[in-house]
DNA sequence: ACCTTACTGAGAACGAGTTATCATTCTCAA
DNA sequence: TTGAGAATGATAACTCGTTCTCAGTAAGGT
């Protein structure tokens, strides 16, 4: 399943199948959730959860990074910028929230669709 | 329903079910669904959705702000904490990313939970 | 070739969340 | 009190993502 390597963001498992149907066609659904369970449990690649959104699959191993939404083609990507978020990570909160970990997805408008604006 | 006003965070239909039965027995999860849809159409309440976590609902006009979810308890706070986020709003990453918007969500352990451990 | 085994694809089944249905109840003015 | 209209509650039904079932097929061994 290296439709996922090929990827610029988690996709999903429909997803997954659409564009594996030009490699593979008759490709069923079921085989795709099959193998991104084995995957996930041999910790090949990773399930992360945007808001409002399915379940995405991504390899895993690509290290701390965060997601963008486009408004409008609704695709996801991966973003490599740093994160604004670290210099929480570890600190209590006022009120007494201990930060252990986060979760920050961007939303706005993607290359793609800049382009395609623009044009 | 002002059940949500007195949450200290966003609540899911089921949750505001639980508590508002206590004010009003045999309430029905119809009605909570109900209200909710005519409050958010109206614009009294937003949903909220954080990853891996149903819908939840919270009152409107609250401003700018994010969501602490307790690993250990599950529940959702609201944060009023300053947003580290805010500095990318507007800005275009690297890569062609226009940024318009964001969801932060924090991850940790909420002071009942940090109390309760240390008891 | 033959058998065994694992994998695949199609669709049914499932579960959680949400919405629709409909008879009942409430509100309130007359 | 009565009647019209709106709101309610219990439950069925629906949606959508995911998993299960099972017959068919490919791969490997002998």
């Amino acid at each position: 399943m290296h439709t996922l390597e090929e990827a610029p963001g988690p996709l999903t498992p429909q997803e997954i199948l659409d564009r594996a149907a030009a490699l593979h066609a008759s490709l069923g659904l079921a085989t795709v959730y099959r193998n991104l369970n084995t995957l996930e449990a041999s910790g090949a690649v990773v399930s992360v959860h945007l808001p409002n959104e399915a379940r995405r699959y991504e390899v895993a191993g690509r290290g701390h990074h965060h997601h963008f939404r486009c408004d409008l083609c609704e695709a996801v990507y991966e973003l490599d910028a740093s994160c604004p978020v670290a210099v929480l990570e570890g600190v209590t909160l006022p009120g007494g929230y201990e930060v252990r970990g986060h979760a920050l997805t961007l939303y706005g408008v993607c290359p793609v669709c800049r382009a395609g604006a623009r044009a």
